[in-house]
DNA sequence: CATTAATCGAGACGGTACGTCATGTCTTCCG
DNA sequence: CGGAAGACATGACGTACCGTCTCGATTAATG
């Protein structure tokens, strides 16, 4: 899955799909290759056979390119309803997990989303999408976090949004030190997070 | 503390410390006027007066003068000891946060830290030598947790580890998203940290 | 004159006059307003609310747009016959120089005639499109000469056409050098023209 | 004498004389390889092996190259004194011709000549260095022209300016046009110079 | 005290990538 | 069905930094 030798025909006045996608795939090849620090929309647009004008025209930044490439990467997660927070949240965060793992076959999204961490903190208009991208994606833990505050199971000394982060938090830290755990070790980090510290 | 103006003599064979001083004042001056993603060891260096050779001899990359930046603002932070780890984790992590908003008048140290946690996302040597400077630093929650763990206040359920990481991710996670709390609010924060997420 | 916000309509499978018209007038326009080196095609196309690949079908290049505006400011000069060579001349090159300045009201030719010079140094097609388009408006020279000539009045030891390059040639050096006569100098010019240089 | 494979060593804080050459060198070679049109400063800089950044730093452009390269072909010229304006000429004209077309072995500076010219039309910085080095190399026309003219010589009807021009004026013709003479045919070039055109 | 060696500032160098621009070709769709 | 509109691949533009180098000055320790 090198170079695309095959030659993409311009379609004139529209936006071509072949030309997007060839600019995709050569981004997540690139970046396996080289790493994303390395990165250069003139590579990019060598492997793709594209104008460097046209990958500017769609993608102002290579962190546009890393956005894309983390979007295109999206799956439908099944809202989870075991009935209980902690069964809820294994079956959520475990798939949540599988899909940064990649363990489905699709490509893993932990390395794009650690690099999309990091652009933010440089980067104000990536912050923002990230957090835009972010809000859509954690209408699931808002749903399983209210059902279970409904449910009675919450802590009411938490509040639901304080309670997100405590789950997501420890999720972003272990991602960010290269400690994800495996599939099997899901339940117990689900208890891990849902565990008071004190006795 | 703008542009030093004032001709630093050489001192011969030996590393002029009025030079690193004046390289990484520059840096920290040339970070809050552009940011991070726009400095250059050229503006650097015209900035400091400083020669880029120079420069380059003790600083092998941007990444290594963020870290001379953050480490020079090291503080000694007093060991707590209340007697309950609510008390000891309320004054480390009130400390913490103090000094990463830059409270008693140092600089902020909140900006470098979000910036190396990026750069460790890129680079595997940044992220060998924080996790080294952190090792370092978080001996202080190693020993508020050990005690913890010997006054039976610690919940069993958690090892050590975990409980230190749950600590430091909602801290993490907060900076990152630009949400640290202000001085008034580390005990509920600390609350929150030690709360479990079921009634 | 500027930007004609009128829009011609296609005329179907005949060359649209009107948008020949358009795109020469823009053409013009731009080289008065940004100088020819920095002309661009695309800066036509809009400017004459053309699209690029009618500019393309009709002048494959830049020089041929030149050459376009050059014919197109062709005028018939009288034929001079006043009995003398020196009475020719002077009707003759003043005539030109006229035409050059642009002091009948329409556009000097001067700046496109040095363009074009310009242009044949440096590209063979256009060297050869400009000797053709000279041959046919030099006939008058030719006439003159000859006149002259038959005559007698001609220096048999010149051949006519080493005299016909004599009268040119100081008038493209001035040309080329920005030093143009006004209408007052045409006769000493010719008179210049005409001396021997030795006593 | 293709690309100098050679690697000049970096002199470091001053201008690299080898550099020098090395870019001049390569401006001649691509300009008789694919002409000075197709001339690409990006290319010159591949064939010297030098960096875009230090052939912009002593070229602003393709014209200064020009220039660089039609002053290093300079040489001197003996100062005539035959003891008559027509000795003169054919002496200095003969020796002007000469360097032209190159028959002393060194390169023909005609075509140089020729782009410069062309590109002084459209560029007055090119068009008053050239001017310059004109002023500089015509000291001996001057002169010529002046001795002429206190041996009572010189038509007193002409200015030596003007004398000066019609000399110029017919080289130049001649150059622009691809029509310059032979060796042999100095001494006839010079008389119909000096010839007047009536009887 | 003179010599030697390390280090400094300055900045030119060969490179690489940047982001922009124009080229000439192409497709779409309007009139 | 010609032409406007404009997206496309291409490739040069001129700029900015990179990291290395050479230079000459300055200074500290050595002999």
């Amino acid at each position: 899955m090198n170079t695309p030798e095959i030659s993409r025909a311009s379609i004139g006045a529209r936006r071509s799909p072949e030309t997007e996608a060839a600019v995709l795939t050569a981004t997540a090849e690139l970046i396996r290759e080289v790493g994303y620090a390395a990165l250069t929309i003139e590579a990019v647009a060598k492997r793709a056979r594209a104008g460097k004008a046209t990958i500017y025209r769609w993608w102002p930044s290579k962190a546009h390119l890393l956005l894309s490439l983390y979007s295109a990467s999206k799956q439908e997660v099944a809202r989870p309803n075991t009935g209980s927070l902690r069964g809820d949240l294994i079956e959520y965060v475990g798939a949540m997990l599988a899909r940064w793992r990649g363990d489905d076959g699709a490509t893993a999204t932990a390395p794009l989303l650690r690099l999309l961490i990091a652009e933010a903190q440089m980067d104000a208009g990536v912050q923002a999408a990230l957090v835009d991208e972010r809000t859509r994606r954690w209408h699931h833990i808002d749903r399983i976090v209210l059902q279970a505050r409904q449910r009675g199971e919450l802590n009411p000394a938490l509040t639901p949004r304080r309670a997100e982060q405590k789950i997501i938090a420890l999720l972003w830290y272990l991602l960010l030190n290269d400690q994800l755990p495996g599939p099997a070790d899901t339940p117990a980090l689900v208890d891990d997070i849902l565990a008071g510290m004190l006795v």
